[in-house]
RNA sequence: UGGCCUAUGGUGUAACUGGCAACACGUCUGGUUUUGGUCCAGAAGAGUCUAGGUUCGAGCCCUAGUAGGCCAACCA
């Protein structure tokens, strides 16, 4: 295994520095728990590549954990739905695991920690308790329960357990530090009474434990070595460790891991949400068709759009693994299907927006079979033939009456090639009364040999099938739709999110089926809708293709005001560049420092004196400064500044400095 | 009137125990091409938030500041 040192991530440094101090490899273990209480979007993607990513980096086994420890939002069909999508991604988990599974396990060891006396039961209301809590800003103070004797707390968790108490009445509590800065630390909830049915526990339960008492213990149980998450988990990490080590005292003989909890920034993409709640809320007001509709940014939603499992996780690790808070342009992803498409689509021919054209020197009832290639890029995906007739349907975007050289589609009097068959000349237009154009008249050359500049994709209108297609744009319009506290996110919707369109497509794919994929040529990647029948197909396009012509026309309106956000990075003031050139002044190339120089008496010119005068008292050991200080302050005096006393001060101390270029640059002086 | 985390081209990530900032996307040229796609060649773009300090030498270490994020659910 030739080890070559490709860069590690943050987390897979840690990784190697725990094996490098004697961490077994066979030790390593992680685990993806998420609760069921919505499906996954490509935010975990991000959790899933990581977790799963170092258990085949490593060949170690990645446990899938339901976090199910609170029934009144948790379902089975988010547990189906959640196991589809990591396992249509192509991972495998060692095991299919759940927190409630160690619903008695964590009992026992909370009966122990009431024996140790590391946790009451308190008795007030939640509000009571809040108010107690304190604030960030603000210590906590004890509970009035706080010091109630261990049987009182043995006997009235038991009683919790045994369903004596309503609903809300009682909790257990951790006991630890109502003073802490880290408010999780302020004596945290370890249970409830909670009256409700449990997916898999049923009606087992009546106290059910909260996720911090839930979360770590879990992962301690299955020895997970490193429980990765997002960011926002930081402050838990001190409580983690906490319940930890309290447990780990009671079992380190069978259990001699302690896991350790490591975060890291969670994905954010480009004009989408990512939040489940709001996703529901999607769902619910029927903004979308469903959590898979093409346009949710779910794993589900991405797969009925086409997004490729490869192209997925392609995505995950351009993004790269770090602390901060980030946000990935959608161009990305885009980018990721695409590369992923152009080697495995085979390529189709199809008219979504159909100009007639007929040829007129070619017989009225004459048709061919062409043969066509499907991938170029493929040399095993074959041919396919395609027919040829009088008549056929061209996109209107591309036939222009009058056009410059710009411009190589089908213009009066010029010439084209169609794709896969012949060259073609318009010679004249069919309009209607209002000048629309309903047909160009083309002659036809068997000659195929000629360089012509511009190839068009087109169908026979005899032969032609059609099909209904959904063309997708981004569901909002802004570049965070939810980053703007008091603006609802749904102000930010894109109307035009979908447009449907009839489209004229090759007879070949009249036997396309659910899922495939294709490139309809010159215009994106499509596949085929979950809709779709064999009586009337549908096609989803999941990504047009480059554009380099799109980009040359003027922009339509509105949309990509990139220039708007412009960031108000005030100009930095030309003093400041100079410092900050000075500073690395004495470490570059002779050729580079040139380059400066030049560069800070170009900026000199907007300095004045008064700028510069502060600087001549820059340390003596700063001499990368003081030589562009004095660099400035020569053009200054050229431009006719007077010289003074601190300036010929400043001189004669670079004059006797030990840095050579410095003592260069005074001795002219 | 707190605590914790973060700060590198437009975006995202690199830079092994300090040694003149790399890769990808995007942008712009040029070439090839029966897709204005792909592919190939090349370019521009940051001197690493600011100010001090340690060092022969700092993006990496120290101090202070600034900016952003997170923390007050019987949610996870």
């Amino acid at each position: 295994m030739s080890e070559e040192t490709k860069a590690l991530n943050f987390i897979e440094h840690i990784i190697e520095e725990d094996l490098a101090n004697g961490l077994p490899k066979e030790k390593l273990r992680f685990r993806f728990p998420p609760e069921p209480n919505g499906y996954l979007h490509i935010g975990h993607t991000k959790a899933i590549g990581i977790s799963f990513g170092l258990g085949e980096k490593y060949n170690a086994p990645v446990n899938l954990r339901f976090d199910d420890t609170n029934p009144s939002k948790e379902e089975q069909e988010y547990v189906d739905a959640i196991k589809r999508d990591i396992a249509w991604l192509g991972y495998k988990w060692e095991n299919e695991l759940y927190s409630s599974d160690y619903f008695q396990t964590l009992y026992d060891w909370a009966v122990q920690m009431i024996k140790d006396g590391k946790a009451y039961v308190d008795s007030q209301s939640s509000e009571a308790m809040a108010e107690q809590k304190g604030t960030p800003t603000q210590v906590g103070t004890n509970s009035p329960y706080r010091d109630r004797s261990v049987e009182e707390n043995l006997d009235l968790f038991q009683r919790m357990k045994a369903g004596e108490f309503p609903a809300g009445t009682h909790v257990l509590r951790a006991k630890i530090d109502m003073e802490d800065p880290n408010m999780l630390m302020r004596d945290p909830i370890m249970y409830r009474i909670m009256y409700a049915h449990h997916h898999r526990t049923k009606d087992d339960w009546c106290i059910y434990p909260m996720y911090d008492w839930t979360h770590g213990e879990s992962d301690y149980l299955e020895q997970i070595s490193h429980s990765l998450c997002s960011l926002e988990f930081k402050p838990h990490r001190k409580l983690y460790d906490w319940f930890r080590d309290h447990v780990y005292e009671y079992s380190k003989d069978e259990l001699p891991l302690a896991p350790k909890q490591r975060e890291f920034a969670r994905l954010n993409l480009s004009y989408t949400i990512m939040s489940k709640r709001k996703l529901l809320r999607l769902v619910e007001e029927g903004i979308v068709s469903g959590w898979d509709d093409p346009r949710m940014p779910t794993i589900s939603g991405l797969r009925r759009r086409g997004y490729t499992p490869n192209s997925i996780r392609q995505f995950i690790k351009k993004v790269g693994v770090a602390k901060r808070e980030n946000v990935i342009d959608v161009s990305l992803l885009e980018f990721c299907v695409r590369e992923d498409l152009n080697k495995s689509a085979n390529r189709v021919m199809a008219v979504l927006d159909p100009l007639k054209v007929v040829i007129t020197n070619y017989p009225e009832d004459k048709e061919e079979w062409l043969e066509a290639e499907n991938n170029q890029e493929d040399e095993a995906a074959g041919f396919r033939k395609v027919p040829f007739s009088r008549e056929i349907y061209i996109e209107k975007d591309d036939f222009k009456e009058e056009a410059g050289s710009k411009f190589f589609r089908l213009k009066l009097g010029g010439e084209v090639r169609l794709k896969n068959a012949y060259i073609i000349k318009a010679n004249s237009v069919v309009k209607d009364d209002h000048g629309n154009i309903l047909e160009v008249h083309c002659t036809y050359d068997e000659d195929t040999s000629k360089k012509v500049k511009g190839t068009l994709h087109w169908v026979s209108v005899k032969h032609a099938i059609t099909a209904e297609v959904r063309e997708y744009d981004r569901l909002f319009m802004h570049e965070s739709p939810d980053g703007d506290k008091d603006k609802d996110f749904m102000d930010y919707l894109n109307p035009n999110s979908l447009t449907i369109k009839t489209g004229y497509l090759e007879p070949s794919l009249a036997e396309a089926k659910v899922g495939e994929q294709f490139q309809f040529q010159r215009i994106g990647y499509f596949n085929v809708d979950n809709d779709s029948t064999p009586e009337k197909l549908v096609f989803n396009k999941t990504v047009g293709l480059r554009d380099s012509w799109e980009k040359q026309k003027p922009k339509p309106q509105t949309n990509q005001n990139q220039n708007k956000p412009k960031q108000q990075q005030q100009k930095r003031s030309a003093i400041s560049v100079i410092q900050q050139l000075g500073k690395k002044y004495t470490n570059l190339p002779e050729e580079k420092q040139l380059k400066s120089k030049a560069e800070i008496q170009e900026l000199a010119k907007e300095v004045s004196y008064d700028d510069l005068e502060p600087l001549f008292g820059t340390a003596v050991k700063k001499a990368g400064t003081r030589i562009a200080t004095l660099i400035a302050l020569k053009e200054l005096l050229k431009n006719g500044l007077e010289r003074n006393d601190a300036i010929n001060e400043f001189i004669e101390k670079a004059k006797e400095d030990k840095n050579e270029i410095l003592v260069a640059e005074a001795t002219d002086l």
